[in-house]
DNA sequence: TTTATGGCTGTCA
DNA sequence: ATGACAGCCATAA
């Protein structure tokens, strides 16, 4: 695939820091594709296994992880988020205030 | 080629 | 807080 896009998509993905998330819309923001946080999202269900890219650190604008394709992978999303020391809340929920990359 | 769908988001009720 | 609606556009059928 010959896609800039996701090649940019990746390149912001790969530099989200260790403990820390961004979401759909910022990703599609910081590579310069405002509005296409879909595209996001499918650049991420397109990913290939084995990428180095941290995929598990990007979530929705709730600070949660959204329903994906398969079953219970939020779960893996939600657990190696927590073993970057990310708290979750009890609906699932981190906080986005504190652990949002902020770029600068 | 056209149509449908989707790991989203922001706004409004 | 929750739910409905409407745009964005790449990928799949």
């Amino acid at each position: 695939m010959t896609s800039d896009t996701y090649q940019k998509i990746y390149a912001v993905v790969r530099r989200i820091p260790r403990g820390r998330v961004l979401n759909y819309g910022a990703v599609a923001a910081l590579a310069k594709l405002p509005g296409r946080a879909r595209q996001v999202g499918y650049a991420m269900h397109a990913l290939p296994a084995g990428s180095a890219v941290p995929w598990h650190r990007v979530v929705n604008a709730q600070g949660g992880i959204s329903r994906r394709a398969h079953p219970g992978a939020e779960l893996t999303q939600q657990m190696l988020l927590e073993r970057e020391g990310v708290r979750f809340d009890g609906r699932g929920r981190l906080d986005l205030a504190r652990y949002l990359w902020r770029p600068k």
